[in-house]
DNA sequence: TTGTATGCGTTATCAT
DNA sequence: ATGATAACGCATACAA
């Protein structure tokens, strides 16, 4: 009585399903396992017994034997889960529900937080690691000699052996250029976030390179340069209006100046996507569809990353190392900012 | 030479620090451990040792011996990270950064995916479990007999043996319109969100209840129930000004609502807050603090139900069991849309 | 086909 | 103060 209630606390062991049905660890671990070399009848005995026990099998058990955990880290610094969220979906369908478990760990920017995280996660022998940052520019690698292998998404690590995984942003800057262009837009602006980004400068190397090659020029000749906010998207969008008013299309810098821009054309009578059209970067679902229209947006594929960062560590795992930064392509959605329903 | 380039792939074991350190393995866990009866010397040539190898003590193999893993399992339903981030920031908090780590599984409001993850946590032996619902209406229990304490967070469990935690929406109700009625406001207005939802329910009764008790009367009589979108507060907004137009204050059932409603005003020609406050629920900072003005917002507070539910957790570990759904007070956060600068 | 014995890395008990 | 050894739960090589 004792033995069965210890039971019922602890979870029933594999001796105990053994037990139960009448064999020995080691056949019950072999029926259990689809193991070759057992009879059909035995490993239904056990299977019925470890059914009726409601058997789990101490994952941790298994590992201390394997060497495989079946773990990995994801270690963020992205306060809202913004980017980590969609990363992490991603690389739980990659890795097959349920098959891999993710420890999501934030670090919230600070070097100690991730520390601890980075050394609990290893005394957890996690397989691999994935470490998200909050913008795409390089950052110092989390340890120069881990164990396992790690992959850097969204910013990519300062170190060249390292393997990371980054949205095109360059060709985010592509996609939306172009996208305007077959319009017919030719008086295009740009009002971008803050300078000091990374992402930003790679946005506009695209737009750009884009305009260029159609032979047009930047409204303004040079970009506004700004702040990732609403209120920065409105003033800006009013100097434009005052300085440049034959503007035809704004590329926003992000969503959020999106919707201040939007406030301002609004607020002026230009009517979108008629009179400008306006598109941006991001789409962050609950601002692009909530506004009136809603935003045309580049989509940076945080599952896509996601899912390349596990089949990275998949691979190395294989031995089939991988190092450099990678380029992963973005997606445009089209929405009624720039066409009319 | 393979030796130890062996040890340098799977990483030193506390063999090789005992036998680095001259001592046997028990000693060198003494000493590891900090546990008396181990000469000064012996302790400093163990740590010298550890420190050399970068040992790392393999978690596993202790939660084999101890049966604690350290590890809770947190299965969300909320596709969006809004809620689960923080409330997972919270539970981090609460247990001391790297003391305990967290595994996020993202169900997706799917049970079969539930229950993968659910066999996989439990399989992996995590201490406790915490289920994140993306509704504050009670649902299923995940399960009837887990065999560590599980607590729900935002969604409660049906089942009253169960303990969930769950913010406050009567009271948030009674916040914002306390709020009001103190700045004077009586023709107060309410345009809901989803009416399936209990949280629209539970808002709308503190918002009566409180009116009640001032002696005033809902603006219309009741509240306006459509949807959590922008565009709703936009078309809600509208027809209240013409059904009601002396409302002088309008409590929005989400802050995308408020967001709806703020245009509606503007394009109306009302000011905010001179001629009409706005405050609403969720205190989504991305929304609440892009709009001009800014709103005023009443706060789940969702880390704090992390730290509950975490501190729920270590006690039912500790023997203290709970059950009930316990309710965490919201947190009003007063801004420019109630009252002018 | 089934069972026995061993190891995975750590901690704790009990000798010494 | 230190060391040998038995767990913890599982999987596998090898023996029967």
């Amino acid at each position: 009585m004792t033995q069965s209630a210890e039971q019922a606390r602890r979870g029933a062991r594999l001796k105990d399903v053994a037990e139960a049905a009448g064999v020995s660890v080691a056949t019950a671990s072999k029926a259990l396992n689809d193991r070759d070399d057992v009879h059909p009848a035995t490993r239904r005995r056990v299977l019925e017994a470890a059914e009726r026990l409601s058997f789990t099998p101490n994952a941790l058990a298994q590992t201390l034997h394997s060497g495989r955990s079946g773990t990995v880290g994801l270690i963020t610094h992205d306060l809202e889960g913004r980017f980590s969220i969609p990363i992490l979906m991603g690389a739980e369908d990659s890795f097959g529900a349920g098959k891999m478990s993710i420890f999501l760990c934030d670090a919230r920017g600070d070097a100690i937080r991730q520390m601890h995280h980075l050394q609990a996660l290893l005394s957890r022998r996690v397989d691999g690691l994935i470490i998200v940052g909050s913008r795409t520019d390089p950052r110092p690698p989390v340890a120069t000699d881990a164990p396992v292998p790690v992959v850097y998404v969204y910013a990519p690590s300062e170190r060249a052996e390292d393997l990371s995984f980054v949205p095109d942003n360059v060709g985010a800057g592509r996609l939306v250029t172009e996208h305007l262009l077959s319009l017919g837009r030719r008086k295009i602006a740009h009002i971008a976030g803050d300078t000091s980004y990374a992402a930003t400068h790679d946005r506009v190397e695209g737009i750009r390179a884009t305009l260029a090659e159609a032979g047009v020029q930047l409204v303004g000749e040079k970009p506004w340069y700004g702040s990732w906010s609403e209120s920065w998207g409105r003033a800006a969008a009013a100097s434009l209006l005052t300085s440049d008013p034959a503007v035809d299309a704004i590329i926003c810098g992000s969503d959020q100046i999106a919707r201040g821009v939007l406030e301002s054309l609004r607020e002026a009578g230009r009517r979108v996507p008629d009179d400008i059209a306006v598109a941006s970067f991001d789409n962050w679902e609950i601002l692009a569809t909530g506004s009136r229209p809603q935003l045309t947006s580049v989509d940076m594929r945080f599952e896509a990353l996601g899912q390349r960062a596990a089949r990275a560590i998949f691979a190395a795992l294989e031995g089939r190392e991988d190092s450099g930064v990678h380029v992963e392509p973005c997606r445009l959605v089209v929405r009624g900012s720039t066409i009319g329903s």
